[in-house]
DNA sequence: GCCAACGTTGGC
DNA sequence: GCCAACGTTGGC
């Protein structure tokens, strides 16, 4: 199967990219996902190999910054069961699981982050989910043609 | 900080 | 099962 492609969003206050850059062995798991969409996302359609847009939301300029793989496939959140994590769910139970999450691993920073409004300028993007109105969707595809184009722009090219 | 759009919850 | 109320997301 072909490598599939993602967008990630974070907000960098909470977490950035610059933040997985600097774990141990720059991978994290990407935990507190809790919309279905999402995480059916991941539990059916995210491989090992997968590549992803790492997105900075809710900012000024919000704007793809990088690059990142799937190192681990779905696989349950454990701060589901934490009382005390912010993204703690009384309905869930070790048993029956209700959220999952991935590992990531570092793999690029762009050299020019591709901003929202740079997107929203080309037509050959007008397509991409991002720029769906109300679009909060955390996790989501991205056509291969898209990838390349935003590879590129971050690459600092024309 | 505002608020539109959306997802979720819970009363009925 | 409907839908109003609520909480959250995220661009602006």
């Amino acid at each position: 199967m072909a490598r599939r492609y993602w967008l990630f969003k974070s907000e960098p206050s909470a977490y950035s990219l610059d933040d997985l850059r600097n774990e141990p062995g720059q991978r994290a798991c990407w935990d507190g996902v809790r919309n279905y969409q999402a995480r059916n996302l991941m539990r059916d359609e995210m491989k090992v190999g997968d590549r992803l847009l790492f997105y900075h939301s809710a900012i000024k300029v919000p704007a793809a910054v990088g690059t990142a793989e799937i190192v681990r496939e779905a696989y349950p959140d454990h701060t589901q069961f934490d009382p005390r994590s912010p993204y703690y769910d009384a309905r869930s139970s070790p048993d029956q699981p209700r959220w999952l999450m991935v590992d990531i691993r570092f793999l690029t920073a762009f050299a020019e982050p591709v901003s929202l409004p740079q997107i929203r300028r080309l037509p050959e993007l007008s397509s991409m989910l991002l720029l769906k109105k109300g679009c909060r969707l955390s996790l989501q595809p991205v056509e291969p043609e898209a990838w390349k184009i935003i590879l590129d722009l971050g690459r600092g090219k024309k």
